[in-house]
DNA sequence: CGCTCGTGCTGAATCGGATTAGCTGAGAGT
DNA sequence: ACTCTCAGCTAATCCGATTCAGCACGAGCG
């Protein structure tokens, strides 16, 4: 049955009343005086007739639709977007917000488009998101509309965003291993691009924690964020005669070649040398041992971003969400006594 | 500068008519005379105002929001579900529509809530989605109208829906093998329960396309969806003497269980069987040699339901979408001579 | 007894378009 | 000269809420 929708008018009729009470009793203000009478003959009336308000009606007056747009670069590339999507969602919802969802793949046309389809359907915010954090110059409709930007940070500052902590993350990475024993031989993998802020980040927290307890980092090996290139560049720092005691990996790629050189190596993880790592993918749970890494918080960010924009905070600087870690059997304690003697012979 | 709103009477004021004249001229309606003096004189004006139609006012008029609602079970678990997402929404896109995305995580509450919200917004019509292909009771919020179902059919079958034509798919593997030259040695590995859509229908395919050039199966595997199930069963198959030319897997997780049982078994693919599988998930492309695959074509689900869902069809009983082929290195001649000895020692 | 005041409620305007009904002035037909 | 079309436009209404500006009535007060 494609019911006849029922409305304010109908509501108001069958209490006896004008369509202004109706409208105030609904609305639960109390700034205008209705009588107890009254006002539960409304209810009762508005209950029985199954009433739902016109939104499109109420937000042409009220300029408010309850509704969100979520504007991303990509949507379909990266597993984890379904997370941050899902984390956004559910906070609407339990707002009583909708969420109209956007992807631009990259193509600033397609933006600005989305931008205006949904400025012309009345959101009442943005939620600008990157699917992996960097600077980021939101599209020029969204001046002057309320905006949180989710994993970038726009160039003036002047927009609130949310982003993992990253930073910290690198001081839990550090406090960990110090904590299981390891000290001065401690080493990083993976490039750190300045410009690339995961990595800046990372690679800083993790400092700052080692040196909150006076150690520093025995070293760094330099290769690309993907397994070939790390399998190759750790099993020559193996051949070179290195003997680290834990490896901080700076993704769980890096880390997955880790293991593969440490392998050939002939060392076991985590007994020989522990490896911590970052992002928790799947792959962190796939490998054996399983890898131990700090993970990119997707639904938390989501759902912060959605917090953030509907009350409306003013823009400090950026709003960072703790990284979690997540324990598997990567890290255990240093060898106690000097290295054993190690090589591809076993 | 949050420009303050341009309406349809700033712009008639301007070109110098009525609001009703300018209206029509914008809506491009020919019904009504307008002079081409006139009709100029409005889109100028329109033009140099910028001026964007109010769509909640448009809307409070005329029902109609140029919006879709599209509700499914799970948005993040599934890796494609991106993909599904992005083909509803490039084509939402495509036909001046947006998209409301919603999750109901299995919740039926959640479920009716998001449909509630939705149509208090007025959506011109929804996408009901599953996550995989499944027989499923949409939420009587629906009923009068319109929706299309992605993935899964409805016990009635008078909703129009949309599903990948898995039958087809048997087929074309089939004939795959069969242009490969492959004739009675050809084994099914997967168990076939009759309540899984894809199951059934992907056997059925099979048996159908090698039925056409009077072949039939040569056996089954039994086994779960799995690659620690599919690995034991067929090496249990490969030491009972069983000896195919290919084996036809029922997805790429099979497949994977496979290729570990052929190895064991000292065969070579594609030189000493081979395989085909269905999904082409990422694991198709990663395994060696690749795997030859039957895609879901996910993104023109996707865009398909939103297709059939403006085009506004007559429900016939669903609308199948092809299932890509995706050629890797997995399917070849099979061995001319009669089978080479071979068994674990190679 | 008339006047104010507070309570409880209502009529009408408003939001920005779409749409219906009708008005005007020029040229054609008789 | 007098209707009759018809092209070309406009006034008015509607959609369904929110909200402003009162209005009636009874109690309290001097």
């Amino acid at each position: 049955m494609p019911t006849p929708r029922v409305t304010l008018l109908d509501v108001a009729r069958r209490a006896g009343v004008s369509r202004t009470t109706a409208s105030f009793v609904m609305a639960g203000r109390t700034d205008m005086r209705i009588s107890a009478e009254a006002e539960h003959r409304v209810l009762h009336a508005a209950r029985e007739l199954n009433y739902r308000p016109n939104l499109m009606a109420r937000s042409l007056r009220t300029k408010l639709t309850r509704t969100i747009g979520l504007v991303s670069d990509t949507i379909a590339s990266e597993a984890f977007a379904g997370e941050l999507i899902r984390g956004s969602l559910s906070t609407a919802l339990l707002h009583q917000h909708l969420l109209f969802v956007g992807e631009s793949e990259g193509d600033h046309t397609v933006e600005m488009q989305l931008v205006q389809d949904m400025l012309d359907r009345g959101v009442d915010g943005f939620i600008y998101a990157s699917m992996y954090t960097r600077r980021a110059r939101p599209p020029s409709g969204l001046r002057g509309h309320r905006v949180v930007l989710l994993n970038c940070v726009a160039e003036d500052h002047r927009i609130p965003a949310v982003l993992p902590d990253e930073r910290d993350a690198g001081r839990v990475a550090a406090r960990l291993l110090l904590d299981a024993g390891h000290r001065d031989r401690i080493v990083m993998v993976g490039e750190t691009p300045a410009e690339v802020y995961a990595a800046r980040e990372r690679r800083t927290g993790v400092e700052e924690g080692l040196a909150e307890r006076g150690v520093a980092l025995a070293g760094t090996v330099d290769c690309l964020w993907w397994p070939e290139s790390s399998y190759a560049a750790v099993r020559e720092f193996f051949a070179g005669g290195a003997d680290p005691t834990a490896l901080i990996c700076l993704n769980d790629r890096v880390a997955f070649g880790v293991y593969q050189a440490a392998a050939e190596a002939g060392l076991t993880v985590p007994d020989d040398v522990s490896v911590v790592s970052f992002d928790d993918s799947h792959l962190a749970s796939w490998l054996r041992p399983g890898l131990t890494s700090i993970a990119i918080p997707h639904f938390e960010l989501g759902r912060t971003a959605v917090e953030l924009l509907l009350a409306d905070l003013p823009a400090h600087d950026a709003h960072r969400v703790p990284m979690p870690l997540r324990e598997r059997g990567s890290v255990g304690a240093p060898r106690s006594g000097p290295p054993a003697a190690h090589g591809r012979s076993g």
